[in-house]
Formats: C-alpha cells, structure tokens, sequence
DNA sequence: AAATGCATTTGACAATTGTCAAATAATGAA
DNA sequence: TTCATTATTTGACAATTGTCAAATGCATTT
C-alpha cells in the first residue's frame, strides 16, 4: 500500500510500522461524486484508495483542472495543505463508489513524535512522490500532446477505461477538443 | 541554508543538527564550467551553493536542458541518482566561479543513522522541495512562454541577470529564439 | 585593435494546440 | 423506451510556439 514500494528496509521495523499504521488508518465506503476534500479547507488527511478512484482539482481561469488521479492502492491527497497547514486550492472527488482509508494528519504526526524512527518512511515515501513528480515536469517540457497521451494509454490503460476524456486531457495539460482529435488521428 | 526555511522545529535540537552537519560539510572552490556532477554515474553528494552559481543539465534529442538552477544559499544535486542510487541523466556545472558545501550521501546516512531524529529535517526538506516542484508544474500546465519568463523575471531578477538566455529559455521550456521574441516585444 | 568564437536576434514559414460553435453519441433517470 | 443531460467529436479559424538559416552583437584572446 502506502509503504509497498520501499526497499532496503529493516524487516521488523516495517512490521510494526504498518500494526501502528493500522491502528490510524479509518476505512469509509463513499459513493460516487462525493469529495473527499474541497478546496478553502485545510485538508487533514491522507486518503489510500482501496477501491475505486479519486481524483484531485482546481479551477483556473474557471475551468476545472484535474491534478492527480488516484485507484486502487494509491493514494492522494491535496499534498501541500496536508504538509503547509494552509487552506488548500484543490478538491478531491470520487470517480466510483470507493473504499477509502484515511489517516488524519494529527494521528501520523502524534505517532511520528511517539515513534521517530518511522521519519524514514514518511522520508522514503515523499522521495518517491518527489521523483514522480520530477517525471512529470520532464514529461511536460519535452514529449507532445501526442506522447504525453499514449505514455498514458501504455502505463496506465485501466485508468483510462474509467475516467472522463475531459479530465484525462486536463491532466496531461490539453484541451478536450485537442485530445480527442489525438486519438482519433492514429 | 539547507534547513533555513524551517519553521516550529526544536531549537537546540536543530542546533545540534547544524553542528552535527557542519562536521560532514566539505567546503572547496571551484571555477566557471567545472563540472560537479557528470550524467551516467552515481551521484554522491548534495551541494550547497555558498556562492557562485550552478545548473544542472540533460539531454534531450542532443539538446541541452537547463532543470533547475542554484545560486547562493541554494542546494543542487542529481536529485533522482542521489535518492535512488542509479546512474543520473544530469550534469551539474558552474556558471561562474563558486565556493561549494558538499555533503555525501554515504556520511549523511551515517548521521540519519546514528541520529534518527534528523530524519525530521530531511522530511521536512523533502516537503518544501516537493511543494516548489507542484508549483513548477502547475506553471508549465498553465502559463504561456511570456507569462512563465515575466514570472521569473520578477521572482529571480538576479538570476536573469547572470545566466545566459538559452537556459533560462530550456528552464522554461521554450527555444531560444521564442524567448528572444517574448523579450523584445512587451 | 583585429580576429575568433559564442550569444542573441531576426526573418520566413511550418507545426501544434487553442477557441468557439455546433453536431453526434452515450448515459442515466423517469 | 423516451427524454434530458452530459460526454465526445468535428469544423473553421486564430494564436502560440517551433524550426532552420542567416545576420548581428558581444566578449575574450592574441
């Protein structure tokens, strides 16, 4: 789940660090279209999805611009509210009817003050989220509209089958329009 | 510097941790082009700008790309070698004669090791770096040529004013030409 | 100061993507 | 099923940015 990709790490000090996580992660069924997060608000949690998908936006110049998507075993959550403490420009929602872990931000921060050493996961996990994004901006600045798409139909196919076109071009940073002639072209 | 911009931490515990990182800090001068890091090997240190400035640089379809600068009191590294420990697609040189802080990967882990406290203030480096990447791509997604150069040209005047156009124009993701017309219009 | 090598600008044109309006297609509720 | 709503595609055109080649400007070395 959140900590499934680390490597080189202590064996027994995972474990329990995943029995402690356990003890703060809150499980919610939500149906579709319900938000998990709306903007204005600080957000106080961080959401792993066990079923379902959500998604993260904003509005910018009135349109509504889609951030980040999250399914099955990931997660999301509106990242620098979550790490800032200040009101936040994103709102997250649900794309299906979805199973929900959430761990609020008071609970991890108390059980890192009881248990520093689990710093290092917290470390390890933003390291990953940091180099994802780096890939992203890599991403933006040198492959086309085009590219930007079929990387997205290659990785992430299933994502594809399931979310609107609209949010899928706001995300890779195009019109819906452009988008759509993209994948008619081939 | 590297830990400057922290706010509500522990004050004689992050006096601790600067003395503490004050013993695995190399300083060393270095002239314009040197090279502190070159692509295909592992990058094994995190440098601290005490002045003069950096770059680091990949390339793209034999194409030189500026991805990211740093100036005084800044930090640079080939941040996805130095955190994944594989070989790096960047460069990192000098732009102009500089006075460089370095500090290895493998005497930092020593020190997170034998003093796990500190992870706190890698996370929370990690944090802020994470935050300032959001926001690049936020910029990139939503921000034309002219209004990504005008932008820098208010937040880093002095940075304009000491690096050649072509990369501030790869930094942002346009070609030189295009920048050359951004900049004369207005 | 002249010569050389870069850096920057300019021109002409092409490719990519955006905008706005309208037409179809698909979906969900009654 | 039918209707209403929403999603997707298409068309015509405009704006933005890129490409390639050449000209100009600037700075460093001799």
């Amino acid at each position: 789940m959140i900590f499934e990709k680390l490597e080189n790490v202590n064996e027994s000090d995972l474990a329990n660090l995943l029995a402690d996580f356990q003890q703060i992660m809150k499980k919610e069924s939500f149906s579709k279209k319900e938000m998990l997060h709306k903007e204005g608000t600080i957000c106080n949690h961080l959401f792993l999805i066990e079923k379902g998908i959500a998604r993260s936006f904003y509005h910018k110049d009135g349109k509504d611009i889609t951030a980040h998507f999250a399914i099955e075993n990931g997660t999301i959550t509106a990242i620098d509210s979550f790490i800032q403490r200040k009101r936040s420009r994103y709102n997250i929602e649900l794309l299906e009817d979805s199973e929900i872990i959430s761990i609020s931000h008071q609970d991890m921060h108390k059980l890192l003050q009881e248990k520093p050493s689990y710093e290092k996961y917290i470390r390890l996990f933003l390291e990953q989220i940091y180099i994802d994004l780096a890939e992203r901006i890599e991403d933006l600045l040198f492959h086309s509209a085009k590219e930007r798409y079929e990387k997205l139909v290659k990785n992430t196919p299933n994502l594809l089958r399931r979310v609107h076109l609209k949010h899928i071009a706001s995300f890779i940073g195009i019109t819906q329009e452009t988008l759509s002639r993209i994948r008619t072209q081939t």
